[in-house]
RNA sequence: CGGGGUGUAGCGCAGUUGGCAGCGCACCGCGUUUGGGACGCGGGGGCCGGCGGUUCAAGUCCGCCCACCCCGACCA
């Protein structure tokens, strides 16, 4: 229960962010350091994240499937960058049954190579080509330093493995579905994201071109919020998934990986919290409307029970996530703090007045205060409400696309460059040289986000070095 | 791994020259309250992070260890 007040986000932004996650009873610190127990306000919240995804998934013709959480560690050393990438991070299982292992065995950090095997396995022909497999389940990562949701040692994600004949077939696949995760952001999470291409240095260990969807939190920073991967044939090399093509010559296949984890919630929360707690977008909001009751005594009680229960009866026939607070022992003021915290994106409240006049009060959580609040007819509440959700869902994008844009720079010269990046993020023109892209990130901590896929055309110098330069880069700090 | 900090009730903390372990919130009970975080009265709850040392006596002093949090180098 929300007990306290948070610190506002301007004071502490770390602290804000810390406070809600637990008092909106989103998460929990789990007794293993860097891991988090997700409560279950904050599973329903992710479930309505992978449900959407499981249906975009399935109606491409991905089909789900389980591989083990257990990986022989010989398989990490198969792809040279691969375990270059992973191994700082790996935890080793080295015992079992109470005796050593022969061979140690990973808890996968990510499942490219098991699967890889099983693919090599599977595919023998043209004909079993492409093998389009998601895994929902989580992974492990050895990180130094955490924070729930954006960075824990163990999170939860899906992650799509396929298998292609062809590189187009294969670059096809990883920008379908960088396509989704971007229609997931803007339709269902409300975030604005950049489409784009990782440079070298920040790619996948292991891919060939890594993909990214890229968003600014409140505090300027970014997120990388999803990737796409594709690898050529380096896991097909690495783990023998070759196939014989129509003219009996046996290939390798071209493969493609791609990811969102329970990460995009710490996203949900920065880009969308305010001083008095989470907001959520209603198409993913757990709870998208909570009925206050409101009376003094019996008498007042018994008048408007009646009517909370009708009119919660039709919001939720109308399909509308809706709940009635009809806790005893807390006063309606209490009520409107506690939903506002845990993000509640509509309130009705229901007193004496309301049954007299056969109306009720709504109080929109992404505006705080009176100016969010209006009075609205009983009649045909389900509709009135649905328009108001739908409208908040808007308002949310709206305000985040404008306040991205606000911050997004071009600046001048260099100097203006390491001025931006303090607090927003730089659009400058790059040569694409990893010697520019450290030193930006020696002088000033802010990495290359993404080359963005929309570009303005034509060339331009690199804001680093000043040579040719023909693709503009997302420079920010980055979580 | 480096720097900083904290470990005492579920949470936040106080605890003096070493001398019966406390306060606020939360929790339980009863009553009054209820349109923006109500109040009164009465309760329950402790291996004081762990181990060792000093002492008649340690939450307090000393040593070692452990854990967690914050700030830096890697990552979705």
């Amino acid at each position: 229960m929300a007990d306290e007040k948070l610190p506002t986000q301007k004071e502490n932004y770390a602290e804000w962010y810390n406070q809600l996650v637990l008092k909106a009873e989103l998460a929990d610190y789990a007794p293993v350091r860097g891991c988090m127990v997700v409560r279950p306000y904050g599973w329903a919240l992710w479930e309505n994240i992978t449900s959407w995804l499981d249906n975009e998934f399935k109606a491409c013709g991905h089909v789900n499937a389980a591989f083990p959480t257990l990986i022989p560690m010989s398989f990490f050393e198969k792809e040279k960058e691969h375990v270059e990438g992973f191994s700082p991070e790996l935890a080793v299982v080295t015992h079992g049954g109470g005796e050593k292992l022969e061979e140690p065995l990973v808890v996968r950090p990510t499942s490219e190579t098991i699967i890889g095997h099983m693919y090599a396995k599977w595919i023998k022909s043209w004909r079993d080509l492409p093998i389009l497999i998601v895994q929902w389940g989580s992974v492990l990562r050895w990180e130094m330093r955490t924070k729930l949701f954006l960075r824990t040692t163990e999170f939860y994600w899906h992650e799509g493995h396929t298998a292609h004949a062809t590189k187009d077939e294969a670059m096809e696949e990883m920008y379908r579905i960088l396509d989704i995760y971007e229609k997931f952001c803007l339709e269902e999470a409300a975030i604005p994201v950049i489409k784009g291409t990782k440079s070298d240095t920040e790619r996948f260990a292991g891919a060939q071109i890594t993909t990214s969807i890229e968003a600014m939190m409140w505090d300027k920073r970014a997120l990388q919020s999803g990737t796409s991967h594709y690898f050529g044939p380096n896991f097909s090399k690495a783990f023998d998934i070759q196939y014989l093509d129509q003219g009996n010559t046996l290939q390798y296949c071209e493969t493609t990986s791609w990811a969102i984890s329970s990460r995009i919630i710490g996203a949900l929360i920065m880009v969308h919290g305010d001083d008095q707690g989470l907001v959520l977008p209603p198409r993913l909001a757990p709870i998208q409307a909570v009925m206050v009751p409101i009376y003094r005594d019996a008498d007042q009680k018994s008048a408007v029970m009646p009517v909370v229960d009708r009119l919660f009866a039709e919001l939720k026939a109308a399909g509308i996530r809706v709940k009635v607070d009809d806790r005893e022992e807390v006063t309606p003021g209490f009520k409107f703090n506690d939903w506002e915290m845990r993000g509640v994106p509509l309130r009705i409240e229901i007193g004496p007045k309301d049954v007299e006049k056969n109306s009720v009060a709504l109080a929109r959580r992404d505006i705080p205060g009176r100016e969010g609040k209006s009075f609205v007819s009983q009649d045909n509440l389900p509709a009135t409400v649905t328009g108001m959700l739908t409208t908040i869902q808007a308002a949310l994008l709206a305000k985040a696309t404008a306040f991205r844009d606000a911050n997004i720079h071009d600046p001048k010269d260099y100097e203006e460059l390491k001025q931006v990046v303090e607090d927003g993020w730089a659009y400058s023109w790059w040569c694409e040289s990893k010697e520019c892209e450290a030193k930006v990130k020696a002088d000033t901590k802010a990495t290359t986000r993404n080359i963005p896929l929309n570009q303005p055309g034509g060339e331009g110098r690199c804001i680093v070095c000043g040579e040719k330069a023909t693709r503009k880069v997302y420079f920010a700090k980055a979580y």
